[in-house]
DNA sequence: GGTTCGTGCAACTTCAGAGTTGCACGAACT
DNA sequence: AGTTCGTGCAACTCTGAAGTTGCACGAACC
């Protein structure tokens, strides 16, 4: 994971490849209570957080396998079962990437706006 | 504290209501090229829109609607065409939101590690 | 007046993903 | 040895979202 969505050449990247990935990860109302719950663990298998969920072991493993792809949370073996962790590194990229597009419209809305207060 | 997933929604929720629509509505790679494109005009009908886009105006105007849903955009009628408009608030909110987020799984972190460390 | 343009509504198709179940494999415990 | 526990893989169902098409209604232009 060396692509920061922050830092790529494009400045008005809508299509960042990370930034998607991790804003599709976190539109499941699922995988964010699936973050929380290992949030508040700090570390837990896969069938650990199955405890915790109203959802089988294998839609944990998948929500899981989506939340990695994104960078939100890290897996590591450890004897015949795999723990994970939760990364903020993802996740304060895009949001940092949020805010610096929510400053583009604001900034472009008032040049907008200036424009045609002044004709 | 509880060891609750599914609090109310105010400071720390997974499943804050605004948030959750933000989230919902960016996942989608044609809304957030459509909010680019948005944004580009400043000031734009569904119409014009779809003429930006790869689709039908009809599904402009379907995710117009989820977007002004989640607040992201702002209907406005002149005449016999609507006029949307970006906003950034909802955006900017969602991303102080995942900031500080990142922040508290930061801090959790921390705190077990140190934890596991001293035993 | 009539026509055109933009919007709104509804029915329909299609497909990705959320979730399930069942079973097989390997590591750990007795 | 045998057993148990956790993971991994595969097939399957099913709901919802994305996109389409067609048509009706109202406002604007001739």
């Amino acid at each position: 994971m060396g692509s920061r969505p922050t830092d790529d050449g494009d400045d008005g990247g809508v299509t960042d490849p990370g930034t998607d990935a991790v804003l599709g990860a976190l539109a499941d109302p699922t995988r964010r209570a699936l973050l929380d719950a290992l949030a508040a663990r700090g570390q837990a298998s896969a069938s650990v957080l199955a405890a915790d969920l109203p959802v089988s072991r294998q839609a944990i493993v998948k929500h899981l396998g989506v939340l990695s792809e994104a960078g939100l949370v890290e897996p590591e073996r450890s004897g015949r079962e795999v723990r994970y962790t939760v990364r903020s590194e993802s996740l304060a990229a895009t949001a940092s990437w949020m805010s610096a597009l929510a400053d583009r419209w604001d900034r472009r809305l008032r040049t907008i706006k200036r424009a045609a207060e002044q004709q």
